[in-house]
DNA sequence: AACTGGCACTCAATACCCGAGAGTGCCAGA
DNA sequence: TCTGGCACTCTCGGGTATTGAGTGCCAGTT
């Protein structure tokens, strides 16, 4: 490919982006010094929309670039942005005075919306082999128990079952039982082991533990990873003029954390420390066909790993935000790893 | 106030809820069988707007309620719309299979979406008076621990602090320590307990459980309440074309707990039954002075007791709106309570 | 006193036209 | 291969006319 209709490419890519209009041959020369005449572009315009980078909404108005363009743009034009001193300065210290799991995910979230200017998605961490930590069981009341189920990771689960007139020393007993099979032990061999403890119990002592059995069973089978926190939702407001493709469908596709998870994990391979960047229509999920997801995994393989992104208009800035995300994601997973 | 001039409000109220438009005095006497001419109700009209109940948007256009009118109208001359089959069929099956608390709120916030067809908000159910039940130390590695605090309501706080070279013995003992002070009581007296506890260490221990007993007070000085859950944001897209004084602020306000958290907190009084209803200007919160909040409080006194509420344009549909607040708050109020 | 029909008036919304301007495609010439 | 020139297209903005829903007021009727 001409090494000038490449620059062409990017020039109008950056300066749609910068004004939302369709951007003409002839603002092209003037903006950028390009040493050519207006017509000269124009050839090769007409000859990048041609090859499907470039389309122009009605004859005689500019080109905007065609989601093929923004591909090829985001592969092999864009030079990255570095960030401001101010946005290094927030990411540093965002962290700072944190406390629990939920915080962090949090601030990472508003960190992420802050300076993208976009919507905001962030997986909570999920440990790359989690670990039954702890059981603890908790008296609620003479007929039901609190069950605790804290792991390797430190994220903790709940749920209360029905123990018709229990006693202190039962829980405690029933509580050592199922921490000696369980703890230490991953989800499912844990499970393998109490299933197994069960049918050596006494018969009498067999069906409250099944009870408990099968709470446990319960809470060890939602995978943890599977949530996602949302922010920045208020960034949509900059783009009232595309209110149907872009703010409505992003509205739509936030309240559903399922599509959110598959769309951040369609784009993010596990493992690559790259950048993933998905354009319009390479987006599966059908709303979000004229919108545009940049996400990266954070964490580490072998602690903690998950996946964060934004996602926004086609028309964004590209550069900005890779580095932005990339930011944020190193940044992150660093802090996650130091505890 | 004259029979004839309510039963115009009213009428100009629904007409303008379902069509958007300004309603003017030929449609008026046409649509309602109004036995009277046009000529007088336009008297009427001009009655009521000068009496503050109605405006118009310029000379020469049908007339929209104010908020006063809409307070008129809330207050004296809404009358109550059963809800229909399927939505009470939806409030008392969406409970089926429902796990922990938070499934709980996530289920209500789904459900007063649904049936609102506006924003939905809930707030964490609070216990009436919580007391810690139990504090739970886990170790994390060599030099970290992680605080698990158990609510009496259920709740669990979790947060990790450093402690270099412990011992699963110290552990215990720490423990068991700071449940003999805490376990029973309220957050405040257990905090008091600790802090008198500490002051008679040996000093070699003070310091160590110091470190405990700040983390325990952290936890513990946050409301778990303070908390809200949000659903239903793709109903926003309904009033595309209130996008600045509605969809804007609306997207502003529930970035931020807080704001969430005054908004329903100033309408609805604890312990009070009744659906409340914010119209407007008398929102305190500045960006939201043209929507309308419709809010109840849900639980009991005795167990547990907080908020839900929904959001949207003055500009709705209150009979239908107040009913389902009421009867969702009605339901996951029985259901709470039941267990 | 309350209601009605009639009438003049207002004003947003719609449609229409026209000119300006930005942009294109193409071609002949450097 | 690039350039200048030229004819053509189409959007956008402004100005004007028209429409029509709706009001306010008044004189007349019940």
């Amino acid at each position: 490919m001409d090494e000038r209709k490449l620059a062409v490419l990017r020039a109008i890519v950056t300066d749609y982006v910068a004004s939302h209009e369709p951007v003409g041959s002839k603002t092209l020369v003037e903006r950028h010094h390009l040493d050519v005449s207006a017509a000269t572009i124009r050839n090769d315009m007409a000859s990048l929309e041609d090859e499907g980078y470039l389309t122009h909404p009605h004859t005689s108005a500019g080109r905007i670039p065609t989601d093929k363009g923004y591909r090829l743009f985001v592969d092999r034009l864009a030079t990255v942005k570095p960030l401001s001193l101010a946005e290094r300065r927030a990411i540093s210290s965002f962290m700072e005075g944190v406390c629990d799991l939920d915080d962090i995910v949090r601030r990472t979230v508003r960190l992420l919306a802050q300076v993208t200017r976009q919507v905001a998605i962030v997986q909570y961490p999920v440990a790359a082999s989690p670990r039954v930590r702890h059981v603890e069981l908790v008296s609620l009341g003479p007929d039901r128990v609190l069950t605790v189920v804290i792991r390797s990771t430190g994220t903790v689960e709940q749920r209360s079952f029905e123990l018709t007139d229990h006693t202190d020393t039962e829980l405690a007993g029933l509580r050592d039982w199922v921490n000696s099979l369980a703890a230490g032990r991953t989800p499912a061999d844990a499970l393998e082991a109490v299933s197994v403890a069960l049918g050596e119990l006494h018969p009498a002592e067999r069906l409250r533990a099944s009870r408990l059995a099968a709470v446990l069973s319960d809470v060890l089978s939602v995978d943890p990873g599977a949530r996602v926190m949302v922010g920045g939702v208020p960034n949509l407001t900059r783009f009232g003029t595309e209110y149907e493709t872009t703010v409505k469908p992003v509205l739509e596709a936030l309240e559903e954390q399922m599509v959110l998870l598959r769309l951040l994990g369609e784009a993010v391979k596990p493992g690559d420390d790259e950048v993933a960047v998905r354009i319009g229509g390479e987006n599966s999920y059908e709303p979000l066909q004229s919108t545009s997801v940049v996400a990266r995994g954070y964490g580490s393989a072998d602690s903690a790993w998950a996946m964060l992104g934004v996602v926004g208009p086609t028309r964004m800035d590209y550069p900005s935000t890779i580095a932005a995300v990339r930011a944020v994601a190193n940044y992150v997973g660093r802090f996650l790893q130091e505890g």
